[in-house]
DNA sequence: CCTATTAAATGGAACGTTCCAATAAATCAA
DNA sequence: TTGATTTATTGGAACGTTCCATTTAATAGG
């Protein structure tokens, strides 16, 4: 059944008693050759245990099926969930993506790049690594092959990019505790090398400031976006003088460690402390107790981003109209009841 | 800077005034040229935005540097885990994982497993899809391609597998639970298509064998192995006449929701109702209460099965031992105190 | 029956690399 | 100086496809 050395188009094609370009045409699906034809063929492929090589093919048709999808931190379910919302698109244009990781490190990220260069990928969607830097990608631009960022973006870049409405998310959530009474507010988590950390503690200032909170009631604490982190920045926060009363997190990560350093020092969160987080990810409402997040429709975003990439590859350009993603305050328990009267505003 | 038709070693080789022959020697870091020349070249590589095409290259060379690695679920934490145990040992072996999902659809998987081999793969890593049918690998195992599964086991297969040892950690677990004074156990979640079901399941009977616990005073609920499983797994069990006072749960996802769907019915998890996982995940040791559960080392098992993979190429082989990895249990605040005396023991 | 048209199948060149065998240049032994 | 050896470089064939131009076979029109 299985030859030692793997069968070629030829090895069909003497099986099959046809020329190698009849299995080509029948390879390829064209209708020009008799359904008989075809069928011996088929029979032949089945035989020799043929295994199509790509690679041969593109060297002379130029455009794969595969796009890379490069993403910095495949642990937060965030990601995972944007990338199942991708694949549910591109499985139905016949797309197969592949997935690679850079765990948040500039020098994998361009090895990682490079690699799928090389593999003739049609595509790449990136959500970049924190400390990427601005000519990261002028080699594949120059090689004129479309990229589309997720979530993140650079600085100066001129890459379409797909993300949430991270400055309205924050400055609702921002609103919310304000409007529960909280007069001391703190950001936590993140840091100023990424983007995103400015458009979301821009919400935050916003929001403040429209509502008559002081820039010296605010507090903001850098630190790293996992629960980690946000450990870290509760005990920071905590250790001053007149502590805040209320945070908005960076993520849903630092949300969670925040929530459990509270509990750690005894404070309950929600009732001593409000939290809320950002991304809304799935064990956000499984918490105890449950977090109140700003919600961006992740598998929402995956989808727009893969159609997005659709669209640039048929149309062969590297250019596109950036998507800012609506979202929503999806209100729980982790900020507390009115800290005057009672009642919470539902989503 | 950039020609807009793509560069090839030809273009460089003009640039540079040598031949393609000694392009190719640079780019493979051979030593037999000059260095002078080398650099030459290397900058005409730059120069003209050479990008290398590895499709033409496999046509001679036969092996590639990338190795597929095929995942059925990747919304959970666990495989993420995995994956970056793996990534780690790749990549200080230069080479490149690609990831895809198949969201636990054999049909997918089928898709995915076809465009990774068509792309040449070196290898693949797979955690199979529920419901797989036992000829789905025959195709690339015929094709002489090394693969090693993870987690999951197929019926029949000569493929080695790298996996925890489920039989163990269950029994650990289940006798944990009897040395706590539970008399009236349950097996929730999972289903019997799956080895491991069988493994995990088996490893519970034993223990309550063992230990003198009456088969009718044990429960088995089949379920997703989600937290909605597990939620439908504690309805069921709690609607029984004597309903059970602790659960081994499949996995840790299926546990974070019998814990929900005990504080939905006013039970404390621990104290009403004990309640063991099996993984490990991070967030296990962050829930409220934290979560006993079977820790399996998952970055460990990625490592492993990498470094199988890797001697399996080298040695141009199609066969490895199994590696069963150990287990151990971690006991955290979802079983709570024991029924008779204090003291919990330390994992 | 011959020619024009359509349908089906085919040979050969090209794609971008690697690798072998061959050449050219430099160095060494005598 | 000559031949042998080493060091650098090179042309050409091969890898498995696709696609164009061509051939062959079948069908239709008159």
């Amino acid at each position: 059944m299985a030859s030692r050395a793997k069968a070629t188009i030829l090895d069909i094609a003497r099986e099959a008693g046809v020329s190698k370009s009849t299995v080509s045409l029948v390879l390829q699906g064209s209708g020009l050759i008799r359904p008989e034809t075809a069928l011996k063929v088929r029979k032949a492929i089945e035989d020799v245990g043929y295994v199509y090589n790509r690679g041969a093919a593109n060297l002379r048709k130029a455009h794969s099926n595969v796009i890379g999808m490069v993403i910095n931190d495949l642990t937060n379910p965030f990601f995972a969930e944007m990338a199942v919302g991708m694949e549910r698109v591109f499985q139905s244009a016949g797309v197969v993506p592949f997935i690679a990781n850079t765990a948040e490190n500039p020098v994998r990220q361009e090895e990682v790049l490079k690699s799928l260069m090389e593999q003739g990928v049609a595509g790449l969607i990136v959500s970049p690594a924190r400390g990427t830097t601005p000519g990261a990608f002028r080699r594949i631009e120059t090689a004129g092959l479309p990229i589309v960022f997720t979530m993140r973006r650079l600085p100066e870049s001129r890459i379409p990019v797909i993300a949430p409405d991270n400055h309205r998310g924050a400055r609702l959530a921002t609103a919310h505790l304000i409007g529960k009474g909280h007069r001391r507010l703190a950001f936590f988590g993140g840091s100023s090398d990424l983007v995103v950390y400015h458009e979301r503690l821009g919400g935050f200032r916003e929001a403040c400031e429209a509502l008559g909170i002081a820039s010296r009631d605010t507090l903001v604490v850098e630190g790293e976006t996992s629960r980690r982190g946000g450990i870290a920045c509760l005990e920071t926060a905590l250790a001053m003088a007149e502590p805040p009363t209320a945070a908005l997190c960076f993520n849903d990560a630092v949300a969670f460690g925040v929530m459990l350093a509270l509990r750690k020092r005894g404070l309950e969160p929600g009732a001593d402390f409000a939290v809320v987080g950002f991304d809304d990810v799935v064990e956000a409402q499984h918490y105890m107790p449950a977090l109140t997040s700003v919600a961006v429709d992740s598998a929402g975003l995956g989808e727009r981003a893969a159609h997005v990439m659709l669209k640039m590859i048929q149309s062969r350009t590297t250019r596109a109209e950036d998507h800012i993603g609506a979202v929503n305050l999806v209100v729980r328990d982790s900020c507390g009841p009115d800290r005057r009267a009672g009642m919470g505003d539902a989503a």
